[in-house]
DNA sequence: CACGAACCGTACCGTACGGTACGTATATGG
DNA sequence: CCATATACGTACCGTACGGTACGGTTCGTG
């Protein structure tokens, strides 16, 4: 297992201009639009330079997950006392920012780039972005719904399969909705709050339970 | 809206001997590999023929999609009447089948077709494959869990509430992790019994868990 | 049989892309 | 002041694709 050193800064400052100039092309024109010659030319560097630095196209796609996962940072877990109601807080704090995250523009660009590429390449880009990308979002939610069971909030044997319904119950099929381009899937509010309302249904001890028939 | 007549065959036998190896060559390598000269070397036709009867490459791709949606037939529920058991086996054998379609290969690769040209035409593919590919799943999903509701099995304010917790609780983010390429995601027999003890718990009435907790 | 429609195979065209090479400018260090 | 490195801009090359044109073949029909 690797150490997880996220290097401060893995490019230099003009690389990582560069690369935020191309995510804005991706994200603008889609992958037909994200070519060499437009990205050099939209980061007023020269081609040659690109090779030199990425290597070729693939490199270059790569660093762009590469950097944009650089960018994303979830605040650590404060390791305050969970009770019913700040447990039900921070389980819907966090499915809000998982929608909110999963509906960017940046993010739907690179998940589209990397899918299309996903039976070509042998899905390297899609490995990347699951590791770079979905790794801080696993481990803040584990923590929580961990803080939960130390509390005696929630009751669960496998944390993972909590995790994955959790998940599940947030996002359903809007990931792959908005991937697919339909658009006004905005209502994420409400969409946060039932999933929440089940998962501590689903996985809360008596205690949330209680509290939760009072309120709702 | 417009009447759902599913023309017998929208394309002349040739026609879908044609989109048939289209499809063969998508699945085997990807996008890429889907050039209109491949289609015609593959499938022993002109490319003048693929121009005359698809319009141009986008009017292929669309075709694909219709054609393998026209192939996709979900049998109609029967009118037996609903007990606790049945129900139970019913949402089961809907989750199996569901990531059954999901994983399949045609299936993956025209998801990831969509999704790759979904943020340059418009998502035109996208809204196709949502329409024609889903709607089966969705009115057969529907019409159990309405069933379900009749016998007084489940209970719901709305339907498409319920069915998208289903959606969720099935799929999770098994969807998106093999559109992305990672492997080894076929233990669906666990993952569809998880699915619905969790959405008979959260939906059942106590005739369902009654039954439920004597089972288990 | 003759005619025409549909279709096949191939050759062709324009374009656009990935990748490379070269000439020039800027800056850093001795 | 010179030498070296780095990077910019442009031009260039090979290739491969989408789309079109054309000659030859099959097949149904009067």
């Amino acid at each position: 297992m690797s150490v997880d050193t996220a290097e401060p800064s893995e490019f230099s400052p003009r690389q990582n201009a560069v690369l935020e100039q191309a995510l804005r092309l991706l994200v603008d024109g889609g992958e037909k639009a994200l070519t060499t010659s437009g990205v050099a030319r939209a980061a007023n560097c020269s081609k040659e330079s690109l090779y030199k630095w990425f290597g070729d196209r693939d490199g270059l796609l790569s660093a762009m997950i590469a950097y944009q996962a650089s960018k994303v940072r979830t605040f650590e877990r404060n390791g305050e006392r969970l009770t019913a109601a700040s447990l039900h807080d921070h389980v819907a704090i966090f499915a809000r920012d998982l929608l909110e995250v999963l509906a960017g523009d940046v993010s739907l660009a690179l998940n589209r780039l990397a899918i299309g590429q996903s039976n070509r390449d042998g899905s390297k880009l899609g490995k990347l972005l699951l590791e770079r990308g979905r790794r801080q979002i696993d481990r803040r939610a584990m923590a929580l719904i961990d803080a939960g069971k130390r509390a005696g909030l929630l009751r669960f044997s496998d944390a993972d399969e909590a995790y994955h319904t959790l998940y599940g119950l947030v996002v359903s099929d809007l990931h792959v909705r908005m991937l697919l381009g339909e658009p006004g899937l905005k209502d994420t509010a409400r969409q946060a709050e039932r999933a929440v309302t089940a998962f501590l249904r689903l996985y809360g001890t008596d205690k949330v339970l209680a509290e939760m028939s009072v309120l709702g």
